[in-house]
DNA sequence: CCTACCGATCGGTAGG
DNA sequence: CCTACCGATCGGTAGG
């Protein structure tokens, strides 16, 4: 009996390991990419971590980068998709603001490891997946900028410059994986709440 | 005539070269290390864009990271000397802070490739310097903090959170480099004021 | 997933 | 500042 139940339970969770071999090695890369920066990680650093030969990780994952790009790629979507539906129901400037610097917090907050590898890591991809990430960034920057010159339009921004604006929101933000502990004393909303404060009133006519 | 002035020339050109050799490197190892990472830049890359060999760059430098340590420890010198004496002459918290975060980008802008290095490569110091390093920035971080609780207490900022303010404000500013073109649209002061005002207005009362 | 291995490149030294 | 070289390590492949 009791060995029925381990062998189930060890079944379960070798099915469950090779399914998720891929997602734990990208995990464990986000770690290792955050701590070490991308080039000072080795496939023999990951290996270590994942308690296996280095080798070996090439039956899951074509190249180093590829691990690089999943994780670029897949938090660029979720930051899109994240802002997309937090404005969906907005249309006065100020609340576009807030709720755009608030999806944009919750997004690097759930997820802090690869958020920082996202945005410090991102030049290491090569020439073809970065050009297209470079786009994807300029158009996020350029949602932001119109809610920006939105707002100014309609007066309830005094005249800033948007682009020194919108820069000076978005490092803020993207610089909170940095000091972000997921049990530490600010909760994602608190942080989100003061930060789009702070910004608002730094802006508002 | 002409063989004596074009020799008095090569000598002192060959002395400057000789007296810069060190800082040349150190310049040009700056520009790498912004541009592909400290640890993706190799003595070699460096080397070839020096015109010698990557073993002639070790009679000048003892290590890969004494160039790094250099870079970081430099950086940190001028933030805190431009910091003190952009202080000097204000009490009111308002100027205080002004100035202190006028003081920041004039650094930063003044030579955006080392503090991009200051900022995004300095993990990859070994523990001894690392040691040094992160508690110079938690002097320098706590100067901003003190501002930011004195203003509190004389009820010219309202009740922010001072860490959450003091991280987004030197976020903000610490990404300029990220930007920042030495003959672009912007200058210094120009940047300065801006952010000054924007983060200002943002956390009075 | 492992063993065995590849060519390339790394930071750095010896000796001139 | 160069030539010649060191041991270590890199990303990745072949074959099982």
């Amino acid at each position: 009996m009791l060995t029925n139940v381990s062998l189930l339970t060890f079944v379960r969770m070798e099915t469950k390991v090779k399914n998720g071999r891929k997602q734990q090695i990208e995990q464990t890369a986000t770690m290792l990419f955050q701590k070490k920066g991308y080039a000072a990680t080795s496939m023999r650093d990951l290996a270590a971590e994942l308690g296996i030969e280095a080798a070996s990780i090439y039956s899951h994952v074509k190249s180093k980068e590829e691990i690089l790009q999943r994780i670029c790629f897949r938090m660029a979507e979720e930051f899109f998709d994240s802002l997309k539906s937090n404005l969906a129901n907005c249309d006065n400037a100020e609340d576009r603001l807030k709720m755009a610097i608030i999806s944009h917090v919750k997004v690097v907050t759930k997820d802090p490891a690869s958020s920082a590898v996202f945005f410090s890591e991102w030049r290491h991809m090569g020439a073809e997946a970065l050009n297209d990430f470079l786009q994807m960034r300029e158009d996020y920057e350029k949602e932001f900028k119109s809610i920006l010159s939105g707002g100014i339009e309609n007066g309830i921004f005094r005249e800033v410059d948007i682009n020194l604006s919108m820069m000076s929101i978005l490092s803020s933000i993207n610089f909170i994986p940095a000091w972000y502990k997921v049990n530490g004393k600010y909760s994602a909303e608190e942080i989100a709440e003061r930060i789009s404060r702070q910004f608002i009133d730094g802006i508002k006519n």
